[in-house]
DNA sequence: TTGAAAGCGCTACCAA
DNA sequence: TTGGTAGCGCTTTCAA
């Protein structure tokens, strides 16, 4: 093992023949030291590769500079996208990200939490699990002066930022899109209505009926309780077999759309040109599908990375009354499963 | 603003007229200590809800109980499976972790492992890029007596335990059981003979037929350079429309075998009637294609898990001249793509 | 069984 | 413009 003798500010300033105060401003650019100061030590600083012990800075500032990020699942598209883009973010701004997974359940989820306040993050940005109702666990950040910051997957009862996609504006330009393709009896796989997202949904599928002068039929929205690739199936194949069939399907998520896309195959429905078929969060599956399925991009990156901004933000300005609701815009992708022109 | 005042050891010390080492010692489980002592102090500390500050101990002990992770890729399947078997296993230990990618690119990557190791971190997983020859960055976590473990996309330049999914054998198993599902002519959509992964998973294929008395055909072996669906879809095109096309189809990955299924579907092959059909690497949308695909899983949480665990030992035994390679098994997963019977 | 005290490396306050 | 120095909270050695 060849374990170097670490170089210290101490050293630098004997060596020197300056005080350690000295050689730490020369090195944090502080004002008020001549140039040739500063220049000495820095010179010296990386002819000797000296790093800042971190440890110390840390617990000398009581800050850590890392973020903690708790999400559901890693293992799942959007998330995955969300992490990328928090990392980016964060390390643009020297922050780095300590991340864990609630699985969806409010038992993990604190586990988390406490685990990541105890590892002295600087802020958190969660996703919050669907059994997360109250959230003591997360006022105990705002307790010990560190932010937080909600996204995709929020709780009402924490008084924190929070991020979220437009779901509404998201269905509604799916479903407007269906419409000027000349689609007309167009259904809606729809999730649970107890979910926000899910209801958000429906209500913008809704809207663009209504402003498209075309009537909603009750008979055409399926709520799926799982959100599954079955589920997609099996509701497509009842409302294809019903006696009024639609001809297009707007599905909640790319899943559910993949569900309904492999049943129309199935049962030699021609997609785009017989069906219409949108999906709802840009799956990487979804380009790669035949034919490729249309969907609602949420823009995870960007997400995590705005996540991470809001955050740091609250950090630098210590304001933790700021509750507001940011809503990101959603990008409608057309692809091959409905241009029927 | 509602910063409580955190407890101390030093208050607790005060308080029961104990010395700090005391303190200490009693709450960290030390032996030689009255149990009336231990007792005494372990419900003051409960009952005013001290915690440690893990800064000031990271900073006393020079650890920071965090690993640092270099993935090439979050928002990829195989990798993001990976962290979350990684960090299981590191929350069961007492250790969390720093995330970072490198993109594939070298350059990346030298920047995401000089910040880690500016965090702290104790030791380091990585899966290199595809840029990676030399390790000098990752040689640096070695100098300063920090451990590293690289897992299934490494470089033999680093003296580092490895781990690594075992390619050939799960070629292997792939092909052989196209054979024993009755099919004789089964081609492979494989990948650049330079990158070990793709060349292990030939010469399981290869392996597999000799062993079952089939002939090699050079013919049917077609090299993806990029591993894409589009590749997937033109090889398979031109190999079912030569003069002597297999029925049954090896691919390395199974974006590869989307692209080989979809253009089997649009020309009317039925799967796996009159083709069969095996990917590997298990993405999530093996399993919910129509049919389903039959896959080589790569069991990415035991990966990420392994790697922890191995780095761990490493750190405990400060045995840094371990460069052992593991291999880890696969498992195929028999779908509906590839049984005849 | 317990206490005293040094000190990890750095920053920031107060002086000069 | 620079220096001296206290001290962040904890662990650990040495001594009692």
């Amino acid at each position: 093992m060849n374990e170097k003798r670490k170089i210290t500010l101490k050293d630098i300033a004997k060596e020197l023949k300056l005080s350690p105060s000295t050689v730490s401003r020369a090195l944090n650019g502080y004002p008020s030291l001549s140039e040739e100061t500063i220049q000495l030590v820095k010179e010296y600083a990386a002819k000797h590769q000296y790093v800042p012990n971190t440890m110390a800075v840390n617990f000398r500032k009581n800050r850590t500079s890392i973020l903690g990020m708790i999400v559901p699942q890693i293992v799942h598209h959007f998330f995955s996208t969300t992490i990328s883009g928090a990392l980016e973010a964060a390390k643009k701004r020297g922050y780095s990200i300590l991340l864990a997974q609630s699985y969806d359940h409010l038992k993990e989820e604190v586990l988390a939490s406490q685990y990541l306040l105890g590892m002295g993050v600087d802020g958190l940005i969660i996703s919050v699990s669907n059994e997360t109702k109250e959230a003591e666990h997360l006022q105990a950040f705002l307790d010990e002066g560190k932010a937080v910051v909600q996204f995709d997957k929020i709780t009402e009862s924490l008084p924190s930022p929070k991020l979220v996609v437009d779901d509404f504006e998201g269905a509604y330009q799916a479903t407007a899109h269906l419409i000027r393709e000349g689609y007309r009896k167009i259904a809606h796989l729809s999730g649970r209505m107890d979910v926000k997202n899910a209801e958000q949904r429906f209500l913008g599928y809704k809207k663009a009926l209504e402003d498209h002068g075309l009537a909603l039929q009750e008979e055409w929205v399926k709520p799926c309780f799982d959100i599954t690739e079955e589920e997609g199936f099996s509701f497509t194949k009842a409302l294809m077999e019903s006696q009024n069939p639609p001809d297009a399907l707007f599905c909640i998520t790319d899943l559910v759309a993949l569900g309904a896309m492999n049943y129309l195959k199935s049962a030699n429905y021609s997609i785009p040109s017989q069906v219409g078929l949108v999906g709802f969060s840009n799956w990487m599956l979804s380009e790669f599908t035949s034919p490729t399925l249309s969907s609602v991009d949420q823009f995870g990156e960007e997400m995590g990375a705005k996540a991470v901004e809001m955050l740091i933000e609250q950090l630098q300005n210590t304001d933790f009354n700021n509750t507001e609701t940011v809503q990101l815009k959603t990008k409608l992708l057309v692809r091959g499963s409905s241009t029927k022109s």
